[in-house]
DNA sequence: AGTTTTATGTATTGAACGATACATAACAAT
DNA sequence: ATTGTTATGTATCGTTCAATACATAAAACT
């Protein structure tokens, strides 16, 4: 049976196609309701019927993302027949997927809004739980691997999932600095050639806490607040 | 002697620090003139006088973070004793500056304006160079680290240092979506655990290039654009 | 045919954006 | 005291923002 009324005149997921590529582009704000609809090939009373705000328009592009605009790149993790081979493998499809010719380069929730008192703070709130999601598939995966012997018992599998899953945040900012395949791959193939030493146990005991004299004169700047930095109150003059 | 005319009747330097914060908080778009104003405790017209415009304070901003806002992250790479333990020093101030109290998490130039069209084109290209100066920094401590013999001869030190500046990268992201002191500092060390297979030469070779067969049914859509993402020319309908 | 329902295009809303006009205030030089 | 110069505060400028009012168009239902 077919609807009442008027029916669309455009292709809503076509619509929504285009309008993902445009946020993933731009971001949310970034993306203004101008260029959504020119984007769209519609006006804005349409978009506003089809799609009720920019807001609940952006978080269907993230649904469309995570179905079809990220490549696929989690779902080989969890049935990968290794650990070390279910992250190789999404470091791989990640260098693969942020340098597509066609669409823009990097990761649409890793960069979508990074900025405090952007976006409408539930974006930036499901953004957040999204990039959570993703350290939990890896963190689960991992968990399996020790289970199965190939990690060792002592392994810290949310430590590891933080990782790798930092490293692919950080494939976002490089592929929009204009890197290459290559270079990604690049990125992704040392992040797996540390493989050994980032999954052992303690890594800081075992490898990485010696006294190290930070030789830099002056060496507390990293802890302390310079002089610009300090001056926290309002020291407003002369109000209006 | 004094300057001519009216004096300034507020601090331009801690003006600037104001600002600096804000931007850094909430990138060069998302900070508005009037959050700006508000924050610097001065009036438009004033900003205006005293740095030009908007992309001009950002400028200035820019430049402030990086002499006292990113707390010399950098500055203990060129003369750190050995390679190792530059990389080392750079993430560990790296996890101690996203995390300090009274400033905004993460990084202002890696996180400043990542989306394209955004900003003015030329903030987003003097964002870019200065990520790429510190790629550079660290190559060229590891560069001497093969020099001097602690690093194999074939290291390919532009690779590595792309790494860790992408570890660097993945952080920013990671203090931004709330992570503390501790779970920055054990994403660096584990970047450095893996250091001994991530400086060895070829890690692709050496490491990580078995055949890998993808376990994915469908295993190619890493490389294809699902549908979605395919139409790229205009199907606009009937133009208005 | 007439009513109901939904979609579209034109035009516009109030608010916020970055940036200024203008009169006045505060200094140095004369 | 007068002039020249720079800074400040008030009040905007024109533009763009996300979002709609309204009349019309196109379908289903009666």
């Amino acid at each position: 049976m077919k609807e009442k009324g008027r029916p669309r005149a455009f292709d809503r997921d076509a619509a929504l196609a285009r309008a993902m590529k445009l946020f993933w582009a731009r971001g949310y704000e970034g993306a203004s309701l101008a260029e959504l609809t020119a984007a769209m090939g519609i006006r804005p009373p349409s978009l506003y019927a089809a799609f009720g705000s920019k807001e609940a328009l952006y978080r269907e592009a993230l649904d469309l993302y995570v179905a079809e605009g990220d490549a696929g790149i989690w779902d080989a993790i969890p049935i990968a027949p290794t650990a070390r081979e279910a992250v190789d493998g999404f470091l791989r499809a990640t260098a693969i997927a942020f340098t597509r010719p066609g669409v823009p380069p990097g990761c649409m929730i890793a960069l979508g809004a990074l900025h405090e008192g952007e976006a409408s703070e539930a974006i930036c709130r499901d953004l957040k739980e999204r990039r959570a999601w993703g350290v939990g598939v890896l963190k689960e995966r991992l968990e399996r691997g020790v289970k199965d012997g190939e990690l060792p018992a002592g392994a810290d599998c949310a430590a590891i999932a933080s990782f790798y899953a930092t490293v692919q945040h950080g494939m976002s900012i490089l592929a929009r600095d204009g890197a290459d395949r290559e270079a990604l791959l690049a990125v992704a193939r040392r992040a797996m050639a540390g493989w050994e030493g980032v999954v052992a146990p303690s890594p800081s005991i075992q490898e990485t806490n010696r006294p190290s004299p930070n030789p830099l004169p002056g060496g507390e700047r990293a802890t302390d607040l310079p002089s610009p930095l300090r001056g926290e109150g309002g020291t407003r003059k002369a109000g209006g």
